[in-house]
RNA sequence: GGUCCGUUCGUCUAGGGGUUAGGACCUCAGAUUUUCAUUCUGGUAACACGGGUUCGAUUCCCGUACGGACUACCA
């Protein structure tokens, strides 16, 4: 069994819009198989009908492709153990819910919703704390088990709607062992009755997870911890079918927190605090409702990644950023956190500012074009790629491009004033006009020589040089921050330069009045 | 309520019977004889509590507290 091939699925229900834990699910699935030489597949579990969300498989599929997290089975792509949606399993699994039955591991069940409703009521008032269907219930409810043999057959040659449910035994301790948490010891009293198959012909997630992945050659389930308490009936369910042997193994991931209080991350939280909680926009076709997107707030996949990968596990070592190559290398499951972990959006942003300033300035030249376009402006490609390379080691997103750098397409409108109101003085405009010429007559102008120039004249006048830095920057960008300012001014050029020195000369008069 | 899982700086975490308990984000201070959201340097800041075991426990064990998940013919 060692040499069992590792084989793991992601195994989401399209239910909606995949949430940040779904997609680190699927990472962590993912970057298993890659580093065992496995594979990593997609099921979509689309058992329950009634939750069915047109567009959520899409979704799914698109958000892992964005992420790089790419299937070598399942929907779309197919593979040898297809098909790969539950839904077109549908006949498969009933077999093994008779299988059950036969065998005295579960049993048909015919009451119906109010009277389990009922049975609750009764034993939440009798003071049991938590009322189940279990060992000593069913004995008092409509099954198989506390029926005439004769009256069940009646029933069912009736066509009565009713369930198959696991008969759990009444009194054995089942131990489950989690690749991340050890050792997991439940008694079988406490477990209930699950119901296994459904009264529409489908199957519950129990038995169609444990026969999905029986039939699909999973070597091992990875996925949320709220899979946990669960875990024990599949055991069960693993052995009733005779297939403890290949038992898949067990990892129970930890949950992603809320960053503030406690409790599960949810779509609200983003809502509330300004940050995405889903992958892409997602347009909810029943509420017509908008959320937002790691993709379109800006995000760059491996920075995405990156951050994901780092909520739940952590290397031996102090390294931080990863790429997925990097992660395929480094990462056990035995180094997965116990934990859960509270979502931090301010060390997001810093992932994805480490990412950005990497990236080429082609690359970003490219991706900045549109946005340039709105605006009607037009430039050489050499001229934005400079730009963005100066940019980028300011930004967080490609996005905040324009508002960080408009100066290097567009003189400024604005200066700030502040920065006028305290520096400029009446040494302003013959200093300035002064820089001016002698940048207008270099022959180098580049970001060294124009720094020495500067300096130059200002001592050559008896000021200092710092005094009138910032002011300087105002005069070019309108922003007292931004890139090294000589730099910026090398790559805006000397014309432009020249121009802008003039015109906020004007502007600022004599006297430098104050601003508005 | 019950069952299960968990608990190291504000946050993500490393570590592990004897350590100045390490890193990153955040924050603060200095530097880059100019700004800053970048970069650099430095600082503040943590082993939930109580019992054991031990020469010694943050580390092992047991309790308590706190947090979380689950408790559907949902996954």
């Amino acid at each position: 069994m060692s040499d069992r091939r590792i084989r793991v699925r992601f195994a989401p229900s399209p239910t909606g819009p995949l949430h940040l834990g779904g997609v680190r699910t699927a990472l962590y699935n993912y970057l298993f198989a890659k580093k065992m030489g496995g594979d990593f597949i997609l099921r979509i579990e689309d058992t329950d009908q009634n939750r069915f969300v047109p567009g959520a498989e899409g979704y799914i599929i698109e958000s892992l492709k964005w992420a790089g997290l790419n299937f070598s089975e399942g929907p779309g792509v197919g593979g040898k153990y297809g098909p790969y949606r539950q839904s077109e399993r549908k006949e498969m699994y009933r077999q093994y819910a008779d299988q059950l039955v036969e065998n005295g591991n579960a049993y048909y069940a015919f009451d119906t919703n109010e009277e389990l409703e009922e049975m609750r009521e009764r034993m939440t008032k009798a003071g049991m704390s938590s009322p189940k269907y279990d060992h000593i219930t069913r004995e008092y409810m409509k099954n198989s088990l506390s029926l005439p043999k004769d009256e069940v057959e009646q029933r069912l040659k009736n066509g009565e709607h009713y369930v198959i449910r696991i008969k759990i035994p009444r009194n054995e301790e089942i131990k489950l062992h989690d690749v991340i948490r050890g050792w997991v010891t439940v008694k079988s009293a406490e477990l209930d009755d699950k119901v296994l198959f459904k009264s529409d012909g489908m199957p519950t997630y129990h038995l169609a997870n444990v026969v999905d992945d029986y039939l699909m050659q999973i070597s091992h389930v990875i996925r949320g911890e709220e899979w946990l308490p669960s875990a024990p009936t599949h055991v069960l369910l693993y052995r009733y079918l005779g297939w403890e042997e290949v038992m898949p193994k067990f990892a129970h991931l930890p949950l992603i927190l809320k960053p503030d209080g406690n409790g599960k991350l949810s779509k609200r939280d983003g809502d509330r605090l300004g940050f995405p909680v889903f992958t892409l926009n997602w347009n909810d076709p029943v509420s017509g409702e908008l959320s937002s997107g790691y993709r379109e707030a800006g995000y760059l996949p491996e920075a995405y990644i990156n951050i994901l990968a780092m909520l739940g596990w952590h290397p031996s070592d102090n390294k931080e950023l990863f790429s997925m190559d990097e992660l395929v290398e480094s990462f056990t499951l035995e180094r997965v956190s116990k934990s859960g972990a509270k979502f931090d959006f301010e060390k997001a942003k810093w992932y994805n500012h480490q990412y950005l300033k990497t990236k080429d300035n082609a690359y970003l030249a490219n991706e900045f074009k549109p946005t340039l376009a709105n605006y009607d402006v037009e430039v050489s490609d050499e001229y934005l790629q400079k730009v963005c390379g100066l940019i980028k080691e300011k930004a967080t997103f490609l996005k905040d491009f324009w508002s960080l750098g408009s100066y290097f397409f567009l003189r400024p409108m604005h200066y700030d004033e502040s920065v006028i109101a305290k520096k400029w003085d009446a040494n302003c405009p013959a200093f300035f006009t002064a820089v001016n010429e002698k940048f207008k007559t270099t022959a180098n102008f580049t970001a060294a020589e124009l720094q020495v120039i500067y300096e130059q004249t200002a001592t050559e006048m008896n000021l200092k040089p710092g005094n009138y830095m910032q002011l300087f920057r105002v005069l070019i960008s309108g922003q007292a921050a931004g890139p090294a300012v000589w730099e910026m001014v090398e790559v805006i050029g000397k014309t432009e330069t020249n121009i802008r020195i003039e015109t906020a000369i004007e502007k600022f008069g004599v006297i430098g009045i104050s601003v508005s």
